[in-house]
DNA sequence: GCATTCATACTCGGATATACTCTGTCCGAGTTCTGCAGG
DNA sequence: CCTGCAGAACTCGGACAGAGTATATCCGAGTATGAATGC
């Protein structure tokens, strides 16, 4: 059970836009980060469908937030990312079998299953509970209050 | 971020070993759950590894719990298939591009990894505290209590 | 009748192919800025 | 000097390969059983 590190980028790439003052290129998130630009693409465009980002095309085109940092969880990046699924698909293989469960007990998930999701709802909740705007604090705080001018520097210089 | 399916079927395997009363070949387990054998064997041996299970060979060989269902929790099983590794693994690209996060402040990881730490161990906590022997309760309270009275015929008989 | 030996049948364990998803890359469609010509 | 137009540069978006992992399978190593044999 692994994350993509795609979503690593991708609340990154958050962080960032919710201390830019305008669109920023995708060309421009990726060199900040030391990454690809065109795979970062990729999942800015997941960003952009999920509704989290607006993109604007064009010479002075780029991404932005389509809503404040306070608004926007880790969590709906993650899910933006990595799909709404839940981590554990049950198959239902206490219907196989020689002795299979059937009828109304099959209504509900079996309890392995609710286990299962009862773990992933306590997941999403602690990711619920941290939106964008908490970490951007966190970096001024680890990092200082510069840095986020320096930041917007480099974003408005090049 | 998917769990693998293997997983569904430790847990599985692991509520009906707690009902067996001596070794379960893994054929038996295979049929029961309507799988393969050879790669439920797969996920066998990893419990094996991880010390959940027993395995002893010979004509009346098979697979047993090492420890009460009690003892063994659900996050044991998942740990031992899945691999003991959180699904979130930090690139530190604050570390990249042209204004790196660099010095003391790397010493400890970036609010971003804490709050994905946190909210695994929020998983986690969640997995742990649902034990074999609860599982094996809910399967009674949802079938009723015949339900293991005739696994262990079938068990037995084939 | 009993102990010993041997063949057997059954078990687990690791080594081996295949399918799928994640990772990484490329080129085309669309939009805005800029320079130039004309009025 | 102002306005309209054409070109160019820059942007995003979807379509296209390669690598790594999950899935599924096979065959070999090892052991307890049970029958056959000798005492």
């Amino acid at each position: 059970m692994k994350m993509s590190a795609g979503v690593e980028w991708a609340v990154h790439c958050c962080v960032v836009l919710s201390q830019a003052d305008g669109p920023v290129p995708a060309q421009r998130l990726a060199d900040f980060h030391g990454v690809s630009r065109t795979y970062l693409a990729k999942h800015l465009q997941q960003l952009s469908r999920a509704g989290l980002v607006r993109s604007t095309e064009g010479r002075v085109g780029g991404y932005a937030l389509t809503r404040s940092a306070e608004e926007i969880s880790v969590l709906d990046v993650v899910l933006a990312i990595e799909g709404r699924e839940p981590a554990f698909r049950c198959t239902e293989i206490r219907q196989n079998g020689p002795l299979p469960a059937t009828g109304e007990v099959c209504r509900r998930p079996c309890g392995i299953a609710r286990a299962m999701y009862a773990a992933e709802d306590a997941w999403r909740a602690s990711l619920a509970a941290v939106s964008v705007a908490d970490l951007a604090t966190g970096v001024e705080e680890d990092t200082g209050a510069q840095t986020f001018v320096r930041l917007r520097g480099w974003l408005a210089t090049g």
